[in-house]
This record gives C-alpha cells, structure tokens and sequence, in this order.
DNA sequence: TTGAGATTTAGAATTATTCCAAGTATTGAC
DNA sequence: GTCAATACTTGGAATAATTCTAAATCTCAA
C-alpha cells in the first residue's frame, strides 16, 4: 500500500477526468475507505472521518463518497434493505454477506465469472454476485 | 392458471405452516402479485389491491407481504436504492433490471447456477445474481 | 485581485418502511 | 352458542437513510 506515491495521482486523475476536484475531505473520506477493508456505512465513514477531521459533516461524506463513486474510485454495495455500504475496492469481485456477523467479504471473482444465457433481445452490461452464508469465524463458532 | 384449484390450498397450507391465517386481504394481495409479473413495489401493490379492495390500507399492504415472504410465496427483491420489489415467481431465477425503463425481468437460471469458488471457511448458503442492461424493448429503441 | 464556479455545511425535506395502540374478526374451549 | 384468547387490520406516529436547499467558503484562472 504505497499510498503517497500511487494513491494520490491517481485519486486526482480520476476526479479530475469526472471534472471534479481534490480536496482535503475527498482524499481522508477515500483515505479512511482505504484504511480498513469491512465496506462500511456511511454513518460507519463519518465517525471514522471525524477522528482526524473534526468538522467534516455527514452531508460532505455523503458529497465525498458520491464523487468517489462517480469518478469510479469507489463502488456502492446494496445489501437487501440496509444502508448503502462502500468499498474502494476496484478489482471485479462480488460479496459475501454473513448473516450471523453482519460482516461484508470480499470474494474475489477468478475467471468464473459466471455464464447465464440470456434471453433473445437482452443486451446485458453488468452483472452482480452476492452470496449470503457465514463467515470463517461464525461458522467455527456454530459447530 | 388453475388459480381456484390449484392457488387457494397452495397459500392457504403455506401460510398455515408458518401459523398465519389465509385472510382476504392477504389472498388479495397475492392475486395483484400473480395478476402481473412486472415486480411491483408495495405502493404498486397497494393501488392495484385497492381497485378491487378499496378499504385496503397501505399497513395492512406490507403486512400482507411480510406474510407471504414469511411463509415463502413471494420472493423480496431489492435492487440499489429503491423501494423493494416483490415477486411470486417461487422458481430458481435471477432478476434483470433494464437501466433505461426501470423494468425487472425474472431470467430463469435453468441449471447454469454459477459456480463461485469459496475461500476456505465461508459456508455459503444462498446466492443471488443480478444482472442490469437493457431489456428487449429499449435495446430495439436505442439501435 | 477578483469573480465564476465548485465545495462544504447545517438543517429541512423526502422516501420507504416500521412501530404502535385501538378496533375488529376468528377460533377453540366450554 | 358464548366468551375470552389470539390474530388481524388500520390510521397515524416514528424511524432510518438519504437527498435537497441555501448560504458561507474556497479555488483557480484571467
Ligand atoms: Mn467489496
Ligand atoms: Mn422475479
Ligand atoms: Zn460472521
Ligand atoms: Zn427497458
């Protein structure tokens, strides 16, 4: 995680290419998603940010983790009813929600993406995965 | 659709399985579901009920399919952001969300579940594809 | 230096849903 | 059949997550 050096070109190019800008609460916002790898709310962000960003408001994060997620820096994970959560995880994979823990995994995706036929005249552009179960450590615990 | 042979018992056993009483109300409900297979969300649901059950109230409304998701007649679907979408097809199938109309199409999985390799310790026991594009119709218009 | 446009902010508004408490209906024991 | 226990329906209040609004602040480029 050489985060300097390759974050921050990055972060700013991509921003820049949706016409947006870098400012200091973009680069912590990203920087807590960044910091810890659960896909948290953003309620969950908010009191994160705020420990190094006192005065940042709930209405910047939502602004914040909004512009990351246009700018493509940040993807949005919508678990049946509950709040949004995000994960600045770019790679394709899709998510295993624990239904004991209420933790969010990410499952890397191989090459298996996988293959359903679709029906004549469905032009398919993006597909999404998600699994429900128990994690590693619940499940060790219900044995 | 044999609907009076074949429904009545089907929800009537289902609900009384899950100690519920087959209540007009709920049996309305589940006729609008089965009535149109476009997904509709709660306030959908409340104005076709209300067409034949004007007295119907939109409490009672999410009640009704709280029962029928409990005792396993309809299926909750939930895509991003929205209202929840509720679906009485009880068949193994994805759900395909057309991002030009807002449509929802039931894509049957026929026996192509996907296969998705579990890192060690998960123990996955539900899994549900997505997939979003343009249905036939707005594909057609957009050539 | 300056002003147009972008960003942040507090708080109000909105949306979808759940909760609550009271009235109504159904059921089974007698 | 009567009656109480239980289930169900209902309107409205409450909640949760998010979006909107309008004013203050910041930034960049001319
Ligand atoms: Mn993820
Ligand atoms: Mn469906
Ligand atoms: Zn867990
Ligand atoms: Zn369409």
């Amino acid at each position: 995680m050489g985060s300097v050096e390759k974050k921050m070109p990055r972060i700013n190019e991509r921003l820049a290419t949706s016409g947006l800008r870098l400012t200091p609460q973009r680069e912590h916002v990203y920087d807590v998603l960044l910091a810890e790898r659960d896909h948290p709310t953003a309620e969950q962000v908010f009191l994160r940010a705020k420990k190094d960003m006192p005065d940042i408001s709930m209405a910047t994060v939502y602004n914040c983790l909004d512009a990351l997620v246009t700018s493509g820096l940040v993807k949005q994970v919508n678990l049946d009813r509950g709040a949004t959560r995000f994960c600045p995880n770019m790679h394709e994979h899709c998510h295993f929600y624990c239904e004991s823990c209420g933790g969010v995994y990410d499952i890397g995706l191989t090459r298996a993406r996988p293959e359903v036929p679709m029906p004549r005249g469905f032009k398919a552009t993006h597909l999404e995965l998600s699994i429900r179960g128990l994690c590693p450590d619940c499940a060790a615990r219900k044995k």
